[in-house]
RNA sequence: AUGUAG
DNA sequence: CTACATAAGGGT
């Protein structure tokens, strides 16, 4: 079956040295084929496999990939994202050791991961976004992995990619003692200061990072060196030290290494994969299966926004939003406000309102338009250039627009409850938490709250920590007009507090358009 | 380790 | 020689 992928592939295999064929029991094709728990992914598969399989392989990856995706834009805590996707991985795609899994099994596992890898690669090589996106997800669900591989199965990968790594002992390290202090400082105390460092000895989050405390953490560490040459990239930007033609690095940077060696394979696989991709329509049988993983999942629910494919017809735009200001909930009427004092928001604040915007329905280009004007115009505004260079990646960065390519969703208010809440320069967080009932008065009474009595219910809610059931009240009152012609009408609407800032300004304007199109 | 000052 | 402070830059 699929005599189009083996004869292709079996081409390939000129640049990637022999290889066995597969026969005979289990035990010896898993040493031959699949001696590691991880993988580059530099063969493809050799062996036949059904239709079904085909397509359930590809299908749980896909699911993976997307779980993945998705906890990331939710903006799911490092651990939380870890352990959830390990429980995922242990049902959808198990990897187990050797010799802690019946043979058969193992094997079938082990083909399974790879079969899905490269039938992923067919579907996602398309497109310059799909492939990116791909890229990075493949290569997080490969650090995963590795960082659960056992010591002995690190070291065995590492030794079957064939670079020359030796490990330093401790006499040489203390030779290279102020090199080593010197280029991993920073490394080191970001660390300390994250608090992030396990280890041997008590490592506590800490503010004063000594020379003495990143000494202590590099001895603990285990430090292999290499010819620089292998490591031309860490060598450039000077991340490690160099003696004698040797690159020395510390196992803290090895998995980025290899990760990033993996990412960088991969995307130049996926465009050899991209220009091999018409011969592969001869085998029509495929050409459903691709087609229906492409669309059913990808394009909905695994891409994000388009570099530069945005309409400009988008309802709410870079020059009307302020005549949306109306339907804002407090928080995002405070960082609006703010924005139009300071002519800046602090980092956290970009962030949630950003993401607000793209949530009332404002694309990358439209957000960036709106966030350089009101950047970079009035009085004590920065440059263009400044606004260019320090905040643009920032907020195509919200759009999944760079990096990681993240389509961040926005913040509901349980997320911005929880994040740190804002110093005196910030205007993030929840207003009904976060501001003294005097400036909390005086925000309301520019939204609208004229009534004395519901104020003060409000700022009574906002005391005892209701502040959802605040925010609620306030939507309430100031749209008891529009609600009460709702009903009037024999609409229903909406009993539950809100749970999202983008809930609120939703249901404003619903209410609204309601009744234009009921009149209209 | 680098910088600054004496 | 002594004392002090500072430590970077790419993209969770
Ligand atoms: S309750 Fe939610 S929507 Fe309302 S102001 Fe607070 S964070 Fe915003």
């Amino acid at each position: 079956m699929f005599k189009k992928i083996k004869r292709r592939t079996q081409g390939r295999r000129n640049f990637d040295g022999p290889v066995t064929y597969l026969s005979g029991p289990a035990d010896e094709t898993i040493l031959k084929e699949y001696p590691d728990r991880i993988s580059f992914y530099k063969l493809p598969p050799m062996t036949e496999v059904t239709l079904d399989q085909f397509e359930t392989y590809a299908i749980d990856r896909l699911k993976i990939l997307i779980e993945i995706s998705n906890l990331q834009s939710q903006g799911t805590n490092y651990s939380d994202l870890i352990k959830l996707m390990t429980e995922r991985i242990k049902m959808l795609m198990p990897l187990h050791s050797l010799n802690t899994l019946e043979p058969d099994l193992l094997l079938e596992e082990r083909r399974k991961d790879h079969y899905s890898h490269f039938i992923l690669r067919l579907a996602f090589c398309r497109s310059e976004e799909l492939r990116k996106k791909f890229i990075s997800t493949e290569t997080f669900l490969f650090k995963l992995r590795y960082s659960q591989l056992t010591k002995s199965e690190k070291q065995q990968f590492i030794n079957s990619l064939d670079v020359p790594w030796e490990e330093v002992t401790d006499s040489e390290k203390d030779e290279l003692k102020a090199e080593l202090i010197a280029t991993h400082f920073n490394d080191v105390s970001i660390g300390f200061k994250q608090g992030i460092l396990g280890g041997s000895s008590n490592y506590i989050q800490r503010k004063v990072v000594d020379e003495k405390d990143v000494w202590e953490c590099i001895k603990d560490e285990k430090v292999s060196k290499l010819p620089w040459e292998n490591v031309p990239d860490l060598v450039a930007s000077r991340k490690v030290v160099v003696r004698k033609g040797d690159a020395y690095v510390p196992e803290f940077l090895q998995m980025n290494l290899l990760a990033n060696e993996f990412g960088k394979y991969l995307e130049e696989q996926l465009l050899i994969t991209m220009r091999l991709l018409p011969g592969l329509d001869e085998d029509e049988r495929l050409v459903p299966v691709l087609d229906n993983l492409s669309k059913g999942y990808i394009s909905s629910e695994f891409q994000g926004f388009q570099d530069g494919g945005e309409q400009a017809d988008s309802e709410v735009n870079a020059g009307n939003v302020k005549q949306f200001e109306k339907y804002f909930p407090a928080c995002a009427r405070r960082l609006a406000d703010g924005l139009d004092e300071h002519h800046h928001l602090r980092y956290t604040g970009r962030q949630q309102f950003t993401l607000f915007l793209k949530g009332i329905g404002m694309g990358p280009n439209e957000s960036l338009k709106f966030w350089q004007r009101m950047f970079t115009s009035g009085p004590g505004a920065m440059t263009v250039e400044k606004f260019n260079k320090e905040y643009k990646y920032n907020f195509r960065h919200s759009y999944g627009l760079e990096g990681a390519r993240i389509n961040y969703k926005p913040w509901s208010c349980t997320q911005i409850l929880s994040k740190p809440k804002p110093n005196k320069q910030e205007s993030h967080g929840c207003p009904y938490r976060d501001l003294h009932s005097e400036s909390l008065t005086t925000l309301l009474r520019k939204m609208g709250m004229k009534d004395d009595g519901n104020l003060q219910k409000v700022l009574e809610l906002s005391d005892s920590r209701e502040y959802q059931a605040a925010c609620t009240k306030v939507f309430e009152v100031l749209n008891s007009a529009t609600i009460q012609e709702n009903i009037g009408k024999g609409l229903s609407v909406m009993e539950a507090p809100i749970t999202h800032p983008n809930d609120y300004f939703n249901r404003g304007v619903l209410y609204e358009k309601r009744l234009e199109e009921k009149t209209g």
